[in-house]
DNA sequence: CTTTTTTTGTAGTGTTCACTAAAAAATTCC
DNA sequence: GGAATTTTTTAGTGAACACTACAAAAAAAG
């Protein structure tokens, strides 16, 4: 099964690209802060063929959060991949705190933040739906290098990178995002 | 100087009163989740009477920041009369996550998470100015009580609420909030 | 009672928002 | 080449938003 060349006029976009692209300005600007006029201005495709391709301004923030999960397991893969818990929790914070304050814009997470007080629903559900899934790998993970009580950790640490991406965005300085996630892990690793 | 009586039509609202109302208001909502049309109905006051008394919509969200200010302040009072530096930090988290978990409507910290994304950056401004304050206070409390680093400290803190209001407001149940508080309490206090 | 002053209620204003109807354009199929 | 199909372009639509002009109403002052 090759790609089948279909008729009628082509597309004159690659639309995984255009899910990239809208990562970077759902996750600089939320999904509230940008309009559809100046994301068709900055993606170069007019209204219609951006609802053709993805339904709703939701569709096309649901393609960007695809998009943003390769860059968050990118992010992760070293914390996911340590040997126990106590490192893992370390690096989990460690690494948080480095991808919401690595770009001067794009701060915070967008997961996290990115359609948190936003009227959309199905926007709300697509970032709800992402972070449930990475609340259960961690939990999953911790739960297989046998930490005590996994699920609590992990949704101790989604607390933690709530605050971690919400005072980035804040404006905080890059230092004292990473200064507080080394303060709370270490703590965490300590506890007992 | 007692309340001179003014010519013209009386007020028929109570300024303060509104604020108070307007609190409530904005605490489950946002400032930007409620619009005019359904401020103005519920606090039975029309537009112009409500422009007249604050100004602007931003304005009635300073007024109900002073109202929240008064209730954060009985929160946080314990916290603030602690002996030591250690019994604060624990006292502090503990009063913000039953504070942001009291209410099943007006989750989280009106001030941390009543404007974040709002594009009005008067109101934005007035809840950082409040946040701001408040990071001081417990800066220099925990300066007066010896703790080590104190600016630190307090911003580690203040990253703290933001994922416990960030938390409660996403719909966590109120136990995992306040567990999630303890175990980071404990963890700050016993570093080092 | 008339004038003056202030607030209220009515009824809007312009702006911005996500979204779309309809026609023109670009391709494949026959 | 003509018909069929799909996408693009043009040019909007209605809805929601914060905010306001204007006149009626309610009080004090003379």
């Amino acid at each position: 099964m090759n790609t089948t060349k279909k008729v009628g006029r082509p597309r004159s976009f690659d639309q995984a690209a255009l899910g990239e692209r809208a990562k970077d300005l759902f996750w600089a600007r939320g999904f509230e802060g940008i309009g559809l006029a100046e994301l068709t201005q900055a993606l170069g495709v007019k209204p219609p063929s951006l609802y053709a391709a993805f339904g709703s301004k939701a569709g096309l923030f649901r393609a960007a959060l695809d998009a943003y999960r390769h860059d968050s397991a990118e992010a992760f893969a070293e914390a996911f991949t340590a040997a126990d818990w106590r490192t893992m929790v370390r690096r989990m914070l460690a690494s948080a705190a480095r991808m919401y304050t690595r770009h001067n814009d794009r701060r915070g997470c967008l997961v996290l933040d990115g359609a948190r007080d936003s009227a959309d629903q199905a926007a709300r559900d697509a970032a709800s739906e992402v972070r449930r899934r990475f609340a259960r790998s961690m939990a999953e993970r911790l739960t297989a290098l046998g930490a005590a009580e996994p699920e609590r950790l992990a949704e101790t640490l989604i607390i933690a990178m709530i605050g971690l991406s919400g005072g980035a965005r804040s404006g905080l300085p890059a230092e004292t995002i990473l200064a507080a996630a080394e303060q709370i892990a270490d703590g965490l690793v300590q506890d007992h």
